[in-house]
DNA sequence: AGGCTCATGACTC
DNA sequence: GAGTCATGAGCCT
């Protein structure tokens, strides 16, 4: 099963992130210069001409589906940036992982604003409890970061734990939220 | 507080 | 199958 993605940039005062669309909704998140391992299947990207005004000359075609969905990307996006909870997200198309990956996805998701869980409760949460160390593998596969909120997993004795994209960002992220730790 | 060891489960090659 | 971890608990000093 190929994956067809669109790719379109979403500018932010802290750099430019990279959102990519599959036909079922966002796929992948991408903090900006951030080098995301690949694996398995090489996507075919679309990669759109970025400029709004050049629209005529933009190949390929993009489904107006996805064009409002990257606006509620874009909101969601620069209002976690900015302190404030998401609000309403696009679809998310979490398919592309395996049945533990996903079960630890849909569980992240339920982290609320400005709160945190360790790993073990991740764990526990999906009914794995001694899974906590592979809890902390399928956070870090996680495709759409910030949007599922993999940021808010702590290690059990407060400690920060790790995070794909540097330990920098989390922390960034985490006291734009209020947490402490 | 910090450091060390070890059981652990999913994933990768 | 062995090696790699974004863990956690237990046991030191």
């Amino acid at each position: 099963m190929k994956k067809n993605l669109f790719e379109l940039p979403i500018p932010t005062r802290d750099g430019r992130f990279t959102a990519r669309y599959s036909q079922k909704g966002l796929a992948e998140l991408d903090f900006p210069t951030s080098h995301r391992r690949r694996r398995g299947n090489e996507s075919q990207i679309s990669s759109p001409d970025e400029s709004v005004r050049d629209s005529s000359r933009r190949l390929p075609w993009i489904p107006n589906r996805i064009l409002n969905w990257h606006r509620a990307t874009k909101a969601a996006l620069k209002n976690i940036l900015a302190g404030r909870a998401a609000g309403n997200l696009p679809p998310l198309d979490l398919t592309g992982g395996t049945a533990f990956q996903q079960a630890v996805w849909r569980a992240l998701r339920k982290i609320s604003f400005g709160t945190t869980k360790s790993y073990g409760d991740i764990a526990r949460a999906i009914g794995r409890a001694r899974a906590v160390r592979a809890v902390g593998g399928a956070c870090g596969a996680n495709p759409i970061p910030v949007l599922v909120p993999c940021h808010r997993v702590l290690a059990a004795n407060r400690k920060l734990g790790g995070f794909s994209a540097g330990l920098d960002w989390k922390q960034t992220l985490l006291a734009r939220e209020g947490v402490k730790f």
